[in-house]
DNA sequence: CTTGGAGTGTCAACAAGGCTGACGTACTGT
DNA sequence: ACAGTACGTCAGCCTTGTTGACACTCCAAG
């Protein structure tokens, strides 16, 4: 791509690069949800259950707070959709040990396998654009993420990232 | 960076790096959309209209089946949106000249306002992002966000992009 | 041991922005 | 003349977000 010009060469960003970007963005963020959608879609759920599920099963035993916290919603609104979860068999509610205030959060059998259906529709996608990209993207397009990201998410992200490792 | 072994190195994507990239995108997709909404929010607006706005200021003098096209929502909720920025005077509509069925759209002068002011934010925002993750990230960002997408929507990308030049 | 505050659930009401279905009007091209 | 296209609109529905209010449980500090 002709970045011969040095390592720290000149970043010259036109309003219309810029644009170009957004709207790359806009469109790329709607095929990464279409697959999840499609399969989400079949059954009464959207895509504020596909956020629940995916979060509960990257961190089980979290509690409502905590997902409040990261999805940024309120909690009626997260409620709603928990509650629908719970009574489909998805999701375990389990009062807290050592805080009895607290639920934990847990995928059933059911619910695992509902994640691993949307979260394999999901990577198939990425994987490819992965591998039509090349490695080197690969690294850049996390390195952009990464920095458009508000500050706050940035931490939730790397706390979820420590946790899981 | 460590890219070093050559340029078709190995590409291993496990399930936990998909994982990743996968949050990374809906984080980063938050914070992106983040500015515009906050100006937004003090109008009457959503995030529809900005997508309206944006369009039309993109490609001035579009048809509404065009916009359509684009914006892959039907036309009730399209005219919608519409309908509120012709009322308000951000919007004009003007009969086609070669096919009156044809609706062509312009922004007004407050309407291009608007768009600056919105555009600006998530520039601002998308710059920042760029220089800190430098040129060839952002070269890598790109080209996964094109992998990323449906093919149509490439097509639609590509095709905005040709006219734009 | 009481009491403030945190964590949670829930009711009610509302709005934005998607959707489907149906219908009407104006216009084009065959 | 007529079928089909482009557009607008009415009516109704769904999901998912919001605010406000209230109740309950429980932990911790005074």
């Amino acid at each position: 791509m002709g970045d011969s010009y040095g390592g720290e060469s000149l970043l010259f960003l036109t309003d219309e690069q810029l644009r170009q970007g957004i709207e790359a963005m806009y469109f790329a963020y709607r095929g990464f949800t279409a697959d999840p959608d499609r399969i989400l879609a079949t059954m009464a759920y959207g895509r504020a259950h596909h956020r629940a599920i995916h979060f509960i099963n990257r961190a089980p035993g979290t509690t409502v707070t905590n997902l409040l916290d990261i999805l940024g919603v309120t909690k009626q609104s997260l409620n709603r959709v928990l509650r629908t979860l719970i009574e489909d068999g998805l999701v375990e509610s389990h009062v807290g040990k050592t805080d009895k205030r607290e639920r934990n959060l847990f995928l059933t059998e059911e619910g695992v396998a509902l994640e691993a259906r949307l979260s394999d529709a999901q990577r198939v996608r990425m994987r490819a654009a992965y591998r039509d990209a090349g490695p080197e993207a690969v690294a850049g397009f996390r390195r952009v993420l990464e920095a458009m990201m508000d500050t706050e998410m940035r931490r939730k992200n790397d706390t979820l990232r420590d946790r899981g490792a």
